[in-house]
Parts: structure tokens; sequence; C-alpha cells
DNA sequence: GAGTGGTCTAGACCACACG
DNA sequence: GTGTGGTCTAGACCACTCC
């Protein structure tokens, strides 16, 4: 077994952690750096916790922590796993798509096609550049989508995505992801694992020239969220900011109930 | 000290809920019937756990899962406390406000005045008597509020509640509360604790009486939120279903960052 | 110093999955 | 049966609060 040892001495630690965070946190970093691939199975927690020097309930609480953060996936008298967004969709949808069909068996929700809008690469305007902390100097990807489906447009969104991470990302496979979710698209294929997001929501109108695009009534209120995507190990590396429609759906908040 | 031991024989708990679980149960029970007063010191783990005839750790993970539902509030050399929302507000506010303003130094963004539109006890119609499981012999409160801000209507917001547990809700405590946040004046003055909400947003327009009533602009998107309050018994007991202006203001859903 | 909750340990036993 | 995670126990030690 490889050594991962933790504690090489009485004081490698300096910071306030307590050690089963500390633990957490290393263990989080050496999934972020693709020690395990997303599915694959970590060495149980008795030898996990031989490897970080501590006892199998401190590894327990570290492994907890990572669980909820959803960077993990613990199934009893299996194993413990690199959370894999497809593997684990419904988890993932409770996470992360709040917009939900009022009527979930009403066809007319079922989206039924993406158009991409425009896809570049740009230096990104001020504001976006202190959310993914980049620089001037940094090219950003710059990408706006409308989802359809047959009652009409449901979302608009738009997309700031830091290059470097996003790289492999292009029109096309953009594009083609289809069935997946977007997150579990950016683990997948451009090896991105969000691992939270900060969201603030607005009322607003839809503007006059998606109205006309899009032949919707003016005025059509819609909610605007935007939301900031940090990876495992909390690096800001995407910025979305979406316009939904909500005669048939709506936002549900809570994922804890 | 009381007994109030749980296990009296091999097989008083049937059902399929693990140890800490029954305990949190049952101990939440004993929190809602008055046992102890918000604010008041419940013993120490140790005796809590002799009492219950199970583990100091077991007793704590059963605490722990009432710290996390807000029943509880522990503080490391002091005690463990029933929460006590007046004493509380950072913690309540991050749980129930998530409108919140966009630059909290604004003055413009302080509340100044909220008004009572209306105040009844009546029968309520059937989708709300299902939610609140009320029957048609039932009455419920029917409240309707607006809160205001030098900026102008900031929310409006209509209540129904169940006339049995807001037995003690009048125009004039519900007006008088002032600077309290709702669910604590819920819990000091009439007794009703709620533990947990289930929320659901749409967009809206502000519908033509209100934008006339708050010399609104015409039209105004706002943000409409549906919420169900749950007594920390889980029982619903309220529905709130509030349009927000969210030009100054914004909705943050996630409590955990 | 006495009392509290918070962390950590070591190990027993149970429930579940798989061959 | 073997191996996994989930629960539960018993107790040591630490950090914080208040007297």
């Amino acid at each position: 077994m490889d050594n991962f040892s933790l504690i090489e001495s009485d004081f490698v630690f300096p910071q306030r952690l307590t050690l089963f965070e500390q633990v957490s946190k290393t263990l989080a970093e050496m999934i972020c750096h693709g020690k395990w691939a997303p599915g694959e199975m970590l060495p149980n927690e008795i030898e996990l916790a031989h490897s970080f020097n501590v006892s199998q309930g401190t590894m327990r609480r570290a492994l907890n922590l990572l669980v909820d953060k959803g960077a993990l996936i613990r199934r009893q008298g299996k194993g413990t796993f690199v959370a894999e967004m497809r593997a684990n969709e419904a988890h993932f949808q409770k996470r992360y798509i709040k917009l939900v069909p009022d009527d979930p068996e009403k066809d007319e929700c079922v989206p039924t096609a993406t158009k991409l809008l425009f896809f570049d690469r740009v230096v990104a305007p001020l504001e976006i550049q202190t959310i993914l902390k980049q620089t001037s100097e940094d090219l950003v990807v710059h990408t706006a989508r409308a989802l359809m489906a047959s009652s009409g447009l449901v979302t608009f969104d738009e997309i700031w995505a830091r290059g470097k991470e996003f790289e492999k990302l292009t029109q096309e496979n953009l594009l083609n992801h289809k069935e997946k979710l977007l997150y579990s698209f950016y683990q997948t294929e451009l090896g991105v694992s969000i691992g939270r997001c900060e969201e603030t929501i607005k009322a607003a109108l839809l503007p006059p020239n998606l109205c006309y695009m899009f032949s919707m009534p003016s005025p059509t209120p819609v909610i605007e969220i935007r939301r900031i995507a940090y990876t495992v190990n909390d690096e800001p590396v995407e910025y979305h900011r979406q316009l939904c429609i909500t005669d048939k759906y709506h936002y549900a908040p809570m994922p804890e109930a």
C-alpha cells in the first residue's frame, strides 16, 4: 500500500484544524489529484485509518465529511467510492437541479432541444475576473444556451468558465453531452469535479430580444439565478447566470427535505 | 432526577429506528411538550445518557441530530440548551431569512413599517386544508401583511396558520412583535416551535391592485415563495405565500455555505 | 478547580452485499 | 463465509467557561 502517512513529526500541522478535518482535507486533495478515479473504490476504513495513523472512528468522521460534501459515496456491505455523477444522478439532481417541473408527468415539460447561442474564449469583464480569481491575462470560456421544452423556452443560461480548467470544453462536446447533467459532463469529459455552489436569486423580466427570439409574451417574469461553482478543492471555476420561465416549473431550494 | 428511561423491556421499540434516532425522537417530543423551556439548560450528556440507558456517544449523536434540526444549541464549557430564537437570531436568520439586502449597508434597505392588511379566522380552502391536515370543521388564521422599507414595498405576505396551535395569535401581537423574527415570535409568544420548512419558488408579476396600492410600477417582477412550516415534531402548522420585490434584495438559498 | 461539551481512541457487534 | 460500512460502547484527554 502507498504510504500517505499524515504525521511525520510532532509539528506538521500548526493549523487549528481538528484531526478528522485535516485527514478529510488531505483526502479531498488526493481525490482531486486523481489518486482514485470517479467511481473507483477506496481502501476500506481500517486500511485508510492505518495509512493516516488515526483511529477508525476518526477516519470514519473524515470520510463522512466528504460524503456530506458529495465527494464520496459509501454503501454498506460494498465499500467507499469516489462520487461519480453518472452513477448517481438522483443524488445530484437533488443537489444541483433545483428547477423542477410542477407536474413531472406532463409531456410538455420534457426538454426537446438545447440551442447554443454563442461560444467564445475571451478575457472576462472585471467583475467575472474577480469572481473566478482570474487576471486580465487569462482567457475564459463565455457561452450561452437556451433550453426548450414543448411548452416553449424554459431557461436561458450564460456561462463563464475558467479557461485553464475548461480547456477541453468545445461547442461540440457541450452540445453533445445531451442526457448527462452539466456537472456530470464537466466531471467525466473535462475532469472538473464540482463540490459546492453559491447561488443568489432575483426576480426579473425576460429581456425584449429574448422575448422576440423565442416568441414569448412581454412582459414574461423570470427568476434569475446567479451561481458560482467551486471544485471539491474550493476553487471558483464557473459562473452561471440563468433566466428561468417558471409557469410550468418551480425552484425548490431545499435538498435536505 | 426524573426517570424517563427508554428501555423498560426488551421489545419496547419494534420500529426500525437506530438507537440514537429513537433517543433523539423521544427527546424532541419532550422538548415539544415543554419539559424544558426555550433557553433552559438540559442535564449534561452523561446524565442524559444514563437516563436513556445509552452510552455517552449515542446520547451525543442523538443530541447532535437535534442541533442540526435547530432544536438544541450546545456550547462548549457551558451546556446544552433548548434553542431560543431570540438569543440566537444570527443562526435563525441564516436558516429562515433568505431574502437579504444586496448591500446591507444601504439605508434604504432598513425596514420602516409593517402594514396589516387583514386578519381573519376562517375555514381554509380545500388546498390549504390538505396542506395543513385540517378538515372543513377546523378554523385557521388567514392574514396578510406588507413590509415596507424606505425604498418602498419589499414583501407582501399571506399566512394561513392552524387555528389550534395559533390560538393566541391576534392582530395586536402579530403587529407588535416588531423586532423579533416571525418564527421567534411564534415560539416565545405562541409556544409554537418551527423545526423545518419546505419552500418552492416561482417568478410572478406583482398583481395590479398591489401595484396601485403601493405605488409600484407595472409590470413589477417578483419572486413568489410558498412555504410550509413544520414544528419540531413534523406537523405542518403554517402555510406562507410571499411576494418579494428583489431590486434591492436577493434570495440566498444556501445556508450551508 | 470544577463542570461542560468536543475530540479521539479501541474494539465489539450488527446489517448488508456478494460469491 | 468473508468483507464491507453502520452502530454502539466505554473511557481518555483536551478546550472552554465560570467561579
